[in-house]
DNA sequence: TTTATTAGGTTTTAAGTTGCAACTAAAAAC
DNA sequence: GTTTTTAGTTGCAACTTAAAACCTAATAAA
């Protein structure tokens, strides 16, 4: 295992990547939540809207409930139906899922999805998910690089102009990651 | 069916969710995004810095070179070797998982992942992943809407001041989605 | 008020997927 | 030319999924 390799070991420790996935990262969960954004919040609901299988639908929304995404009760008026929403915790996952639809727009079908997602106030589509610096600038993947931890601490303010590799420092260019032009 | 939940059913029509989730909803597949993010190239290194089996990462491997998101080519040097990349496609996948680990953070962790993505510029950690209007507003859950298509073609321009709901049209209020506070 | 229907599950069973360990084949190193 | 490395494949047991039938409580219809 040579230095570099080493390093993008250590990339992995601490990321919260794998312990989001386990709850949101199964199959049908997705689906389950976009029916939620849209406003289905019943078993045979989100049954008929999806085409999802009864026990898989029951495990998944049982799972969700104890995951603190979706909250489950019995309706008042009707004690036979159970009422199925997103929390806070839920609700806060809109982005994930917008970010994967404009990627498939994108890349998949090509065209927008319908319905659109807008703003209430002028009634426009939403503009496309970005990263951004910490001042609002719009960041493509040749402005982004990964940086530890320690750094922040050690670096916190300082030399902030820096573009330079630093030895064994953990600090990579995202503008490395494709495919390259010439090799 | 009450004249609601045909609507909604009908929300579900022409959203490029469930066909991105076909390539990228798979077990592992962020995983090993995260990892080719993070400069993993090789199969053996996906193998060590993931802990997936043998074959199910061969198979994942196949399916995202497959589905465009990953390139595969021997290597020149040594032609034991193969380099998995991200194509740009692949790469466009970035907010995804950027997201989906903020998201993480915030509700799971609770402490913020290492490495932090950062400005090359001025080595900041970027900002929060968030929803904006044409315009770049920032927007939350309370100022958004579902509307269809048809009324961007119908009312495009016009009536752009309009915060009521007009009969049968497919218009929802994402605010109506959360746990009620009263009820 | 019995009877039928709806809502939200559970159970059963077949089919498919995962994960581990052992094996292979080609290229490179010694 | 023997060993090691790299990228796979194969075989098998354990687990997960999906479809269909079944169950129970609550409501609506006769």
């Amino acid at each position: 295992m040579d230095k570099l390799t080493e390093n993008l070991a250590e990339l992995g420790t601490g990321c919260s990547l794998p312990i989001s996935l386990e709850v949101i990262g199964e199959r049908w969960c997705f689906m389950i939540l976009r029916a939620s954004f849209n406003g289905v919040r019943h078993f045979e609901g989100f049954l008929s809207e999806i085409g999802i299988a009864r026990n898989i639908l029951a495990n998944r929304l049982t799972r969700l409930v104890e995951a603190g995404i979706m909250s489950r009760r019995p309706c008042d008026h009707d004690k036979r139906k159970v009422e199925y929403r997103l929390t806070d915790k839920g609700a806060d996952l809109l982005s994930v899922i917008v970010a994967i639809r404009q990627w498939g727009e994108k890349w998949e079908t090509g065209v927008p999805s319908n319905p659109v997602l807008a703003d209430a106030k002028d009634r426009q589509p939403i503009s496309r998910i970005t990263l951004r610096a910490h001042d609002d600038r719009v960041l493509g993947l040749d402005d982004l690089c990964w940086i530890d931890e320690e750094e922040l601490r050690n670096h916190g303010s300082g030399d902030a102009a820096g573009d330079t590799d630093r030895g064994d420092m953990v600090v990579r260019h995202l503008k490395e990651i494709g495919e390259p032009s010439a090799a």
